[in-house]
DNA sequence: TTAAACTCTGTACCCAACCCCAGAGTCAAG
DNA sequence: CTTGACTCTGGGGTTGGGTACAGAGTTTAA
């Protein structure tokens, strides 16, 4: 009798079920982003609910979270101190509303320069190109570049 | 008499104008961004022109192009290929609009659990696991995500 | 039972976009 | 003509997020 849906994968299946590669989940091990099982005989076996927490990370990669920002919002489900908790999940919140606008500010620029670009005669440079030469007249220091 | 503004400076020289390092410099110049001047004598000579070519690309960078778009760019300076530098930009925005959409919901799944956890203590599981690990159901492949 | 497919540990390497250093040579102000 | 600031080449390292391989052991389906 073959279980169609067995409570424990061995490392492989769990990395097809959560569309990574098994290095990726042995390299969140090490990141302490996914609990290393005790092993059931020579190999590890794996609750199938880590594939949920495997896509989370996934998912909030793509959303612009660095592993060390997932590791804080995984603690946040785990829960246990709550005043700690419910601080990181601001300071979160506030990095992501500054996210927000640096992303708005920077889609505006981009509209802006398109539409100037759409009405320029073939005559003059592009102004994508032109803006950008120009851009600030500060020299300014290291680049802050955020992200 | 010494001129106020030679037409040509040194990589430190020029550097300084631009607002990067001298090593920012050279790896530009290994990545093709910008052009080798034949050496006077022991040292090169930089046109003056290409601070503004280094704005440029910095410009570009601070706008979430990579330096393989910044090249493609670069090289569609001169053309009437207009068409292709609106496409890059357009590409650019659509990928920023996207992760807007998504910042935003994550933004408001944060906000709801700071508000759950603040009036009911954290007995509930953590509702931003359960809308991120379902998300979009395709497992899909590596993220390409860009930057 | 045996061969394919998998797992284990460990190290090494990849990319972008730089930064830093060494050691030798060179330029230019005083 | 000296001295100090610069330049050259070339190598290396950094961080973040993985990937690749090596060599040995283990499972499991036919």
């Amino acid at each position: 009798m073959a279980d169609a849906t067995p409570a424990s994968l061995t490392i492989g299946r769990l990395a097809r079920a959560a569309g990574v590669g098994v290095e990726t989940i042995r390299y969140y091990q090490q990141r302490a982003l996914l609990p290393v099982p005790a092993a059931t005989g020579a190999f590890r076996r794996y609750p199938v609910a880590l594939t949920a927490r495997i896509r989370f990370i996934k998912r909030a990669q793509e959303l612009g979270f660095s592993l060390d920002e997932i590791t804080e919002l995984l603690r946040l489900e785990d829960g246990a101190n709550r005043g700690a908790i419910r601080r990181i999940a601001a300071q979160r919140m506030e990095q992501i509303a500054l996210k927000l606008a640096d992303l708005r500010r920077i889609q505006q620029a981009l509209a802006h320069l398109v539409a100037q670009c759409e009405h320029t005669g073939c005559e003059l440079p592009c102004p994508i190109i032109a803006t950008l030469a120009q851009g600030d007249r500060a020299p300014a220091h290291r680049a802050p570049e955020h992200r």
